[in-house]
DNA sequence: TTTTTTTGTGAATTGATATTCAAAAATAAT
DNA sequence: ATTATTTTTGAATATCAATTCACAAAAAAA
């Protein structure tokens, strides 16, 4: 049986990524991502059904890693929740610090696609929301927290998370991550107002 | 002189929203935006230059009415800044709880739009940012604001309701975008901690 | 070595849709 | 009524790019 000649699967994928980040998944096309990942037209699709399963199997690699941070982080008794908010934080700055080009492509392309293929989008961010939501109940009902709109609040900080790292998708410096990272967790904490 | 006949021109950017609305941009033909606006496809290429340049004049309709909100706000000296950006945050509501088709263009068509077309970009969403950031501002100088930064911060809010707006779209009620409103306030203001 | 199986290729096919433009229709001017 | 001007039309054109597939090359099996 011949064996695969490198590994043309994650070459592709790789390519799919910066190209997506460069040019938006609608502009990108699949001969540039061949060309990009040295392989022939052909062998893109021997490997994915089609351009829209690429950006699926993406969102996979982009989600399940964080995941399984905050599991470990959510089950962890001796964190109090504001640690645990902390450090579900610090797991999504930490994930795309290291990629900078999947977070160009999750602040991008998730919300259309997630919109167009509910069905096929990854399980990993529904479960990740799920321990999210789980930790700022907690924070709740241990009167840490205050009782604020869990569904509205989560959205708020995913969303301005997202907007956050857009614009340092512009210039990714782990400096500058830094920055947004400390100022989101304090406004959190505390709000606008001083007193 | 030959009159034109019936409005085209807002016939066709109405159903234009609409359609974008529904299918998302690229998704979107101008053959469906032709027919929703009663007119032939040439009479598209008559009012606009092409696809984009609709987009584009959209987003003029959006911004346009809330900048000119917010400078009528921040020039108020009878308002706090607290009071202030309560009222921005109302206009921006308002807008979009009267057009919810706006509000989903603008959730998903406006970061790639500005991301390929800066230079065409409405000028109004740009200044309408600089009105705010200077509310902000007067708030820290009036200490009435903790000292954060005043760039972060913004992204951070804008970002946090554009997916809260995103949510709402899915079912724009009076009663859940009221909701929203007065939970994105009270967070603000005040944070998460319960002390 | 020969045969079989697996992997790789890219020119050709297919499908889609944005845009054009020559002609027609509607109105105004003479 | 005739001519001139403006507006409208939609079939035809042009462009673009995803996907296919018949064939080739490489490796394994016989």
């Amino acid at each position: 049986m011949r064996h695969k000649e490198g590994n043309k699967e994650k070459a592709i994928i790789e390519a799919a990524i910066e190209t997506f980040a460069e040019d938006g998944f609608y502009k990108s096309k699949i001969v540039d991502i061949a060309e990009k990942a040295n392989v022939a037209i052909g062998s893109i699709y021997v490997y994915y059904k089609n351009k829209d399963d690429i950006l699926l199997k993406i969102f996979d690699q982009i989600w399940e890693p964080i995941y399984n941070d905050m599991k470990r982080i959510a089950s962890d008794k001796s964190y109090t929740p504001t640690q645990k908010f902390e450090f579900m934080l610090d797991s999504v700055f930490d994930a795309f610090e290291k990629y900078p080009e999947k977070a160009v492509v999750f602040v991008n392309e998730q919300n259309r696609l997630m919109k167009e293929r509910p069905k096929s989008f990854t399980n990993y961010y529904e479960l990740f929301i799920k321990e999210g939501e789980k930790i700022i109940k907690s924070g709740i009902r241990s009167s840490e927290f205050k009782n604020l709109n869990v569904r509205i609040f989560r959205r708020f900080v995913l969303g301005g998370l997202r907007e956050l790292l857009r614009e340092w998708t512009k210039n990714p410096t782990k400096r500058s991550l830094n920055q947004i990272r400390d100022s989101v967790k304090y406004f959190c904490k505390t709000g606008i107002l001083d007193k």
